[in-house]
DNA sequence: TGCATAAGTGAGAATGATTCTCAGTTGCCT
DNA sequence: AGGCAACTGAGAATCATTCTCACTTATGCA
């Protein structure tokens, strides 16, 4: 059951760069992931909010794996799970059969429009308004669940001509 | 590319029923996809209108087979891609781990709302109205894409007091 | 009509992201 | 300190979907 509360307008949040080279919070594992606190799920979360973009588990598990190579795959698809279900990430659609996942800061309700050339995300506004959830209701349908992934072209790679 | 008129409103179009009991329409093939005819395809088509909801291929698969026992699923697969692909069909979701497809001849563009108790279908607005377009451009960003996938209870599912 | 050919078919193998299993390991509570 | 449940890594398993390949068959053209 989501917040239905309307949010107009499209902003840009998050220019997308390498998250190899910098890793600007160190996020404790108890602020996103109920549970134990392991080495393993904090180096997760480190990386996950070095993506200043959405990312893939495959990306984000070859991001972790250069602190920790010995990290399994399963440990993170396991961490990402986690923080999924704990709200600290998103999942927003997905890349060439590979979910996308973002780290979102934003409490208000609203979905994201990802750049399918580098990744680089944008707010944008729920579907389901009030005035929409009264009109399912006078049909005598109770909304439980929705996804909205929106794709697109940021300014940049418009300008470099990415193709898709 | 999609349209991008808004269409507000949710309007119940579909009650399911189940689909071997009558064949509503006897759709050529060439009505909804490229290339030869087979009668394959033809079943495949017939099976789709058949259905008064969402459904999945494995049901697909199951509905055509009692006319054809020995048609493939990768044939099926592949009709649904083709109808896809030539609009006669949507892809509305997933249920469990099967993508959902629809029949829906309303060329009005929107979305759907799937019951999750028996795939009845509502139709829903679509989120990318003018102003969240103009909002994404001014922001450098061009929709290239979208996907919107509703889910609930039906009336009929709710007095039934079905889970999820 | 008869033919050429490309598109469609069926069977089963392959794919590949994700999940599961299982035997350790390790936080954390008492 | 001890107990135990949660976490981990390795690799197997899952399973919807796609691919391959040999065969069949619409369909357009001569």
């Amino acid at each position: 059951m989501h917040a239905t509360r309307v949010c107009r307008g499209v902003c840009v949040v998050k220019p997308m760069s390498h998250p190899t080279s910098q890793r600007p919070e160190s996020p404790d594992s108890a602020a996103y992931s109920p549970g134990r606190r392991s080495p393993q799920r904090a180096l997760v979360a480190q990386g996950a909010v070095a993506f200043d973009g959405a990312f893939t588990v495959d990306e984000l598990l070859s991001c972790v794996r250069e602190s920790d190579a010995k990290i399994g795959s399963a440990t993170v698809y396991r961490a990402v799970s986690a923080m999924v279900s704990h709200g600290f990430l998103e999942a927003v659609g997905e890349r060439d059969g590979h979910a996308l996942y973002l780290r979102c800061t934003d409490n208000e309700h609203h979905h994201h429009l990802v750049c399918t050339g580098c990744g680089t995300v944008a707010h944008a506004p729920c579907p389901l308004d009030d005035h929409a959830i009264e009109q399912a209701a006078a049909q005598g349908f109770v909304i439980t669940r929705h996804e909205v992934n929106i794709y697109g072209l940021c300014a940049q790679c418009l300008r470099r001509g990415d193709a898709q």
